[in-house]
DNA sequence: CTGCACATGTAACGTGTTACATGATTCG
DNA sequence: CGAATCATGTAACACGTTACATGTGCAG
């Protein structure tokens, strides 16, 4: 069976819940999926097309008399194993996020301590902006009234984004301290 | 100024140091930098010409009689400045990462809760393999006799990659234990 | 003399973003 | 009626990887 790239697969599993269109993909992404996946336009059209033209899907257009533009997508059985041959097999490597954070922390260390400090305060505000974002998230989830099963998994996901962001907060806080108590040791003045 | 991607800051970063070739540059960042940052020769060489075009740097045939094949680049005051202004702006978003277990995870809630604890149990196997590897490199760099102040940058940007694989160690291990106790609830027996 | 590390480079490809073009429907 | 949202799509660009091509110097 022919291989296809995390985006497709991403879009085939989509399709097996009740968003069926380019358009209600792409608000299922940013709506639920958004902390740990992307996805444009750009991408979810051609990509549409190619799973159509390889048999995993089929369209149909539904739009109806006064009803607007709508493609209506639906998985095939070769779709449904495709898909299911993906889910089967092991995640590859956990992915190295490239860093620019712990780039510039590296090439600052000819640059002033000072610097450093104001670099690493910054990011860690953006950290806690995004926690905060999680936890609002989190409350309206657990706030709700029905609780489904894919509620589980949907809390999942979030305490991920969770744990990774207070470990990150941990780390500025932990390499704040350690400059801190090295400006003063050096008695560095900076400008 | 002109503005340029995070791949030339990185290269124009490195040529601060005595890495001063492309090849030496790619062999810095396999070494030092690998846990937050890759580069390719495809992206190295046409990228070190860019710099050179537009006066950052300076390229020198330095391969005497005898010697081998080898072109040394200066940063210019041109080239000092444009990373000095980059590395004085706050970074960007913090990266958010493409997650590829979260997919599986969150496509997976209608598959086996077996299926997904095999999943996990896999995953966490590799951040094991991966934290390891840099308490490997961490004592490497405890052990070694000289004690230059990079050394200590080394270690942010080291316990950084610690701390972040130790998250995601504690997540599966928190969420191994929720399927686990998922499944008991469900009676479910998979195949 | 063979294999490895040193050393430089390009072309094709895969992937993803952005900006643009276009138009319908709904709600205030 | 005007704005927002629904809805589909493409073209140009940016970025990165991989595979390939080519050759030198040194150690066993």
């Amino acid at each position: 069976m022919k291989m296809y790239n995390h985006t497709t697969y991403a879009i085939l599993g989509i399709l097996t819940t009740n968003c069926r269109s380019g358009y209600a993909i792409k608000q299922l992404i940013d709506r639920s999926l958004n902390h740990f996946w992307k996805i444009s336009y750009g991408q979810i059209y051609p990509t549409l097309k190619r799973i159509v033209d390889d048999g995993l899907a089929e369209v149909r257009d539904s739009s109806g008399e006064g009803k607007r533009d709508k493609q209506e997508y639906t998985l095939t059985s070769k779709g449904m194993e495709a898909l299911g041959k993906w889910l089967s097999e092991p995640v590859d490597q956990p992915p190295l996020e490239k860093n620019e954070i712990l780039l510039k922390l590296f090439f600052g260390r000819h640059q002033s301590t000072d610097h450093s400090i104001k670099l690493l305060t910054d990011y860690k505000g953006k950290l806690q902006e995004r926690l905060a974002t999680y936890m609002t998230i989190e409350e309206g989830i657990l706030n709700q009234e029905e609780r489904s099963e894919d509620v589980d998994y949907w809390l999942f996901t979030l305490d991920y984004g969770k744990r990774a962001a207070l470990a990150s907060i941990d780390w500025c806080d932990e390499t704040l301290e350690k400059l801190n108590s090295k400006e003063e040791h050096d008695g560095q003045t900076s400008v």
